[in-house]
DNA sequence: ACCTGAACACCGTTCAAGT
DNA sequence: ACCTGAACACCGTTCAAGT
């Protein structure tokens, strides 16, 4: 007998994600999240493979809800406008954020954000084989920056922290020329 | 009555470490380190005050055991020592690793490593002003690409990861000149 | 001073059953 | 097809007691 569906893996993913972002990481909990649906916990099962999994859809609901920059604007800007909204995410949910570092690159969230990257390094003039290793360098650099800022690791403010990113561009993008085709 | 002691905080922390890094952080339980002290699991609450006390401690171990390079080199070769021997610790406690970019930069251990990169940026000549942002941009680098190293997150083998690395230091150090005092 | 014992309020997950 | 119930083997931590 088909009965009605009560719960989906998006209702699941977003009410974990409400529990991490309000009561902390420690607190999210297969019992939690089946709480807060009003539901047994192996009910979660269908939809979540079991706690790991569901962590690992946290991180790619993150990815995969990313606002990704108009590819109309000047290359320098998409970057910078990435690396804004990449600390704004990081800010709303501080907790999940740190998971970023720490779960493949081969997904297909991760791969909608780097292919974003590396149209705006082709966009550049960036040599193509060069591409990846930047899109490397500038993905952890910013992911590891958003998260130590989320996470309370330095000990200086906002605005010191956009001048250090913005210092980083400078290096890093004004190097780029090096690695133009003339 | 005074008794002798059976443990002490040390041996507590190098009991933990040994089962992150063998069974993993998630098996990582104040139960699991009483056991392995053949002690009873509130034994250990003398020497740290609890979960996440252990889990600070074992990050502020890392920072603290770090090995220094000799201040007689030159400065880029002991950025490079630094930024080498931080990815080697990343591999032998993966699991452990990535907490560093979580734990706040204000603790003893992270001083000693700050001092000492602060130190190279002297040699390199670098305007005392700008040392602080660039410690932190370096670090944050180094710490997200090893973390992400450990972590398997990226798709490629150690070589090219090794030339990431040597291609940040170029576009990031090599630019040291503009911050440089004549 | 240092450690134990018993207890409380939690976990994730399996397995069989209900509709 | 979708969810429940009971159970198992775990957690971190408090509190009072033992030596």
């Amino acid at each position: 007998m088909a009965r009605p569906r009560r719960i989906d893996r998006d209702t699941v993913l977003v009410a974990a994600l409400a529990i991490a972002d309000a009561d902390g990481l420690d607190s999210l909990s297969m019992r939690a999240v089946a709480e807060r649906l009003e539901v047994t916990p192996m009910a979660l099962y269908r939809y979540v493979g079991g706690k790991q999994e569901l962590l690992d859809g946290l991180v790619e609901r993150l990815l995969l809800e990313w606002p990704l920059p108009q590819s109309g604007q000047p290359w320098r800007a998409q970057l910078t406008e990435m690396a804004a909204s990449m600390r704004a995410t990081a800010r709303r949910h501080p907790q999940v954020f740190p998971l970023l570092l720490q779960r493949s690159v081969a997904t297909a969230g991760a791969k909608r954000v780097r292919e974003a990257i590396y149209e705006a390094l082709r966009e550049a003039g960036v040599d193509s084989d060069s591409i990846p290793r930047i899109e490397r360098v500038l993905s952890t650099f910013i992911i590891g920056f958003a998260a130590s800022e989320a996470a309370g690791r330095f000990s200086v403010g906002r605005r010191e922290l956009d001048l250090d990113v913005a210092w980083f561009g400078e290096s890093v993008l004004g190097q780029l020329g090096v690695h133009t085709t003339p």
